[in-house]
Formats: structure tokens, sequence, C-alpha cells
DNA sequence: GACCTAATCTGCAAATCATGCGAATAAGCA
DNA sequence: TGCTTATTCGCATGATTTGCAGATTAGGTC
């Protein structure tokens, strides 16, 4: 995603208004890597701006989509997460804490599909599942991360 | 998942009785490589048997899936969708017509994150997206699967 | 075969996540 | 300031899945 300023320009360009609730979305999701869920950016969003709606938040988060700011991704059935990162990227999902870390992969392009069912693929994606290393220190646990945990 | 026969045996020696709604979805999901949702699988099921209830489907997907012979996929979101393939495999999706098909992966091992991010991973899964072999032909029509697109 | 009882099935309420819709509001502009 | 129209908001609705409780039944006992 593009950063606040630019986004402005962007909606500004295209005969789109500059409301309030979409500049708080915009700071609120740029270089966010979380992949947070509509309702966490609404919870987030609504400690600055009380009143604003979730519906809103949704909205705004269809639109930026649509516009190609925004991708959308989802694990395990939970709800739909964001993202702000629009290189060609993959995730890695921690068992115990629910945490989604963006991932490079090495030799991708090695990966195939073994039998020859002539299926054409125009993307893949890859998602590891396993242990964060905040969760895998042995250490204090005090200052482990939430369970964000998708189901 | 193990042959309806097999399976009779295995719930009838863990005490579990044998219903006739459990025998017509264990046949319904024998071998069966749609994956299929439990909507999906609950219309095929009451064609053959009238009255039986969504819950039912449902409750019995769960069980099996506790028990280790179903596991469970979810794709963009959509509803989740049941697989008795218990070999380690991934899918791919067809763009067109939303069709899911299991494929076996070569060079998995060589797949590995680029930073060191210390994320232990225990298991990987890779989804291909693209246009499969019925939807690339481009005869006949007429014969092309159903949509049975996710989302 | 009749009987018993726990397991199962069923229908419906409710939770969760997301979208449709219309009325109220406010951004951008003359 | 006042107009026009996009946007926001609240609520209803849809889709999927689970919780619950009463009705039903599989499977064992006599
Ligand atoms: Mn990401
Ligand atoms: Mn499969
Ligand atoms: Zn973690
Ligand atoms: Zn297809």
């Amino acid at each position: 995603m593009r950063s606040p300023e630019q986004l402005v320009e962007r909606f500004r360009s295209e005969g789109l208004k500059i409301t309030p609730q979409r500049q708080l979305l915009f700071s609120l999701l740029h270089e966010n890597a979380e992949h947070p869920t509509a309702e966490a950016l609404y919870t987030t969003a609504s400690a600055q701006m009380p009143g604003i709606s979730l519906r809103t938040v949704y909205q705004t988060l269809t639109d930026l989509t649509e516009m190609g700011e925004l991708s959308q991704v989802t694990f395990d059935g939970g709800a739909v997460r964001f993202d702000p990162n629009l290189a060609d990227h993959h995730h890695a999902v921690c068992n115990e804490c629910g945490a989604i870390a963006d991932v490079s992969i090495d030799h991708l392009d090695a990966v195939s599909i073994s039998e020859p069912n002539h299926f054409s693929p125009s993307s893949t994606s890859v998602v590891f599942h396993g242990t964060c290393a905040r969760c895998a220190t042995p250490t204090s646990n005090l200052d482990k991360p939430t369970n964000n945990q998708t189901k």
C-alpha cells in the first residue's frame, strides 16, 4: 500500500473524498505488518475516533482492495485479514500465538506439480505453520504476544 | 479416510453407533476428491435420504475430523471443505470453475524461508491458483463443470 | 420380540463474519 | 454560504457454523 499522502493524492485524483475516517485508516494500515482483521482495525480506529462505524471500516478496506492498494488473506477459515504489503510474498503462521509474519521464499520456482495434470498455475502461495521466534524462546513469557489465533 | 467398512469397524470398536446417516456419509466421502462443503454433502445426502439434518452432516464431519479420518481445508475465505485424502498433498484451485484438485509437489524440501527469522515450520502448504485442464481446453464448453467458486 | 438406556438425530436459536440498503451527514466546489 | 453528491452510519439480512434440548433409535439385555 502506498503512503497515506500518496493515497490522499490518488483518492483526490479519482474524485473521491478525503474523509477523516479514510485518513485514519490510511495511517493505521501504512506499513502495518500485523495482518489485522476488520474488527481489529475497528478497535484501534475507535480508540482514536470514537463513533467510527465498523461498516465504514469494511467499506474502506473493500475500496482499497479493489484499488489494488491492499490484499486480503485468510488462514484456516478465520476472518479475512488485510495486508498492505503488495510485494510478492508468503506467510508464516504461529501455532502458539497466531502471529502472521511475511516471508520471502527461495527456490519457489523449483516447486512444481508432480503429475502432468495440465493445470496452469497463475500464482502460487505458500503458508508455513509452526512456531514463531517469540514463542520458541523458553525465556520469560511475559512479553509474549497475545493469542490472535484465527480459529 | 478409510473405507466405509473399516469405518464401521472403527466406530463399533469405539462403542459408537452405526446409524444410516453415518453410513451414508461414509459412502459419500469415500474416495471423494471433490473437496465438498458441508452444504454440498447435505444436498447429495438429502437426495438419498430425505429428512437427514444438516446438523447431522456437520456433526459427523466434525467427528470424522477429530478421529483423524478427514481433514478440513479452506480457500479464500469460503466455507470449509472436507478432504478424505489423508496423504500429504497440496491443492490447485481453478479460477474459472472453482474446482479443487489434489496435487503432489516435487522439490518442496528445496523451499525455504529467505530471511533468518527463526520461524520453525512444522508444516508447509502450497496452493496453486490458475486454470484447470477442463477450463483450458477451448473445445466444447458443454461439459464444463459447474462453478463451485469459493467466494 | 419387548424393553432399556445412552448415543444420536433433529430443529431451532444463536454466534460470527460480512454485505445490502436507505436515511443522515459532510466533503468539495460555485 | 449553499448545493450536490459521495460517504458514513445503523440496522437488517445473508452465509456459515455451533449450542442446546427434546425426540428418536441403535444395540444390548431378558
Ligand atoms: Mn503479508
Ligand atoms: Mn485434497
Ligand atoms: Zn508465536
Ligand atoms: Zn476449471
